[in-house]
DNA sequence: AGGTAGCCGGAATGCGCTTTCCGGTCCCAC
DNA sequence: GTGGGACCGGAAAGCGCATTCCGGCTACCT
């Protein structure tokens, strides 16, 4: 017993193709009544269901989304991929999933694979890496467009990707201001590799702050962009920790430029009997949704991941006139783990 | 300028379009080595992109992977997105993803949308409610599995679906035991409304295993199964841990259902100033990622997240002849918030 | 040398649906 | 009573590709 085809339906109903395919699938021209109700008992009685494949191949138009993320388990993407997957459901479009592992190959395979499935739109969410890593799928990008689709990103400027930009530069600024009020001024940085773009910003825009503010940024420590970076960096920090406190100057301030950073750290300095805040302060970025429970609170930078996640999806969606650009609000959040 | 064809190609190529097909879509049937020379050439001259919505109408396959999640924001269904997400992309399939907010209606939809653009399978992961509230997703995945479809579920038995099952009632068991082990006799029931099978699942065999040991359940609490159920059920246990102490009895272990829930159940309490594992021991089910840096540190049972989810999608695409149900191991972690 | 098996390209069909166009009705206005 | 809109159902032409035949060759076997 193969599936029904719409052929069939019209058949059973005694009309034609395309009365019955009027009649199912939301055309502006709507038969009698009479029809409709006949069509409608004939798809009912032959348990008949639309076949999205062959409506994308004659409408030209899928309704798929394509989301790329760098990691789906990552709380940072999976609250994002949450936020576009209830966008998308609200505009009845079916979302896609890619994951990269964070890799930019990866990256540009997904977007030829969404490429060629003809999602309709493309969000790509996640930081930018060196331009050179990033050409491959700007170029993707690029001919996406070209061929009608249409590109967003999360994060950086990319190809031609209308751009959701979370606020790295202002929120690192902000919290640099903070802490700064907060009485601190001796900081350590704990950033990313330099090809990591977010890294960067939030890095480079906490460092001017800082400065501006007549503060000191001592040292600088680069490790992976990941919990497990942070828990890496943990010995060094401990270090200066030591020597800060051999020298009785002030506890250092740590600004790990993401959270899960900031929780490898703090892991480690326990295991290294260093107390936070007593010894060292940390403070993150992103306020993911774990961060809630942790012990001790830390303080960071809390961004709206899930709004990100819609503002993308609607302006994937969005009709041609549609504006380019989002901003999305922060807010800093002062907890203990910078508590003086 | 509208996206090439493949009759493009082919004219560019001086080929016809079946020779331009079987050189760029993997046949079995290769044409002579000039041939697919001119026709590769021609192709990347006029960038051409594949269309895989007309393959998928022409082959009747459509190399689509539904995935139906309960909340893609939380660490235990995007660990197992994540793996099948890998999965997936090692057997060459593209993932269509659904987050249904834990509503069965959504879930029934979302199968139904999945049906509708003729993924190769579909996998649910998520605990089961009530049979009533069961049936609807059941049917929709009976006619799905009659249409050719393969349906995978990832907790309890679907419908038709093959299983792959969480170590729930073993695990569950094992915990028992080696809280016995431990020492701990006088236990408290953190689980979920009657219709979350595996809250079932695993508050039934913890409550035979504690019987079998001699222990003793003094309570039930019934909470969402969420992070804000565990938070919840503070109050009622610090109630129950303070009439132990001025009883002069054993401080009593909650066992929380899921690891969300032990989250919660141990924020309230800290804010309550009652003390994990002094003055009420806590532990969980799951271990996800996330525990592992969490303070103090919960005993949990550890379930292979990310290998379910590779297991589900390993069976979504197996060839017929394929087993159908799938075992993953378990394994008790003891950690501090259980210690005596 | 004759015959046949095996290849190779290409024409043509069809996957399941949307949509344009067309001819026919009905009704209203003049 | 007639002409003209407005509407309505259906035939047919694709959407972009895979794949089945089919006719023509070559190479090999006898």
């Amino acid at each position: 017993m193969a599936r029904p085809r719409l052929q069939d339906v019209a058949n059973h109903a005694g009309v034609s193709l395309a009365t019955a395919s009027r009649v199912l699938n939301g055309s502006s021209r709507q038969p009698g009544p009479e029809l409709v109700e006949r069509v409608r008992a004939a798809a009912a009685d032959l348990g008949y269901v639309v076949n999205a494949q062959a409506q994308a191949l004659a409408r030209s138009r899928t309704g798929l989304l394509g989301l790329v993320v760098q990691d789906i388990s990552d709380p940072y993407f999976s609250s994002i991929a949450a936020g576009a997957q209830a966008a998308a459901r609200e505009h009845g479009r079916m979302v896609l999933l890619a994951s990269t592992e964070r890799d930019p190959d990866a990256e540009r395979d997904a977007v030829a694979a969404f490429a060629a499935h003809r999602v309709d739109a493309i969000v790509v969410a996640g930081t930018r890496w060196s331009p050179e890593e990033d050409a491959p799928v700007a170029t993707e990008l690029e001919a996406f467009e070209a061929g009608g689709g249409r590109a967003v990103v999360v994060g950086q400027p990319l190809g031609p990707a209308r751009v959701v930009r979370p606020p790295n530069a202002a929120g690192a600024a902000d919290l640099a201001a903070a802490l700064h009020e907060q009485g601190h001024r001796r900081f350590v940085l704990l950033s990313a590799p330099e090809r990591v773009v977010t890294a960067q910003e939030r890095a480079g825009a906490f460092t001017d702050a800082v400065a501006a503010g007549g503060g000191e940024v001592l040292e600088v420590i680069e490790q992976q962009f990941s919990r497990d970076g942070g828990y890496a960096a943990g010995d060094r920090v401990a270090e200066i920790a030591r020597e800060a406190a051999a020298a009785g100057l002030d506890a250092p301030c740590v600004f790990a430029v993401t959270d899960v950073m900031a929780i490898g750290l703090i892991a480690r300095l326990r295991d290294l009997d260093v107390a936070v805040p007593d010894d060292v302060r940390v403070a993150g970025f992103d306020d993911i949704p774990t961060l809630r429970d942790h012990v001790p609170s830390v303080t960071t930078v809390s961004i709206p991941l899930e709004e990100m996640g819609r503002l993308a999806v609607a302006a994937a969606v969005a009709e041609e006139g549609a504006e380019a650009g989002a901003v999305v609000g922060h807010e800093v959040v002062l907890r203990e783990s910078t508590a003086r």
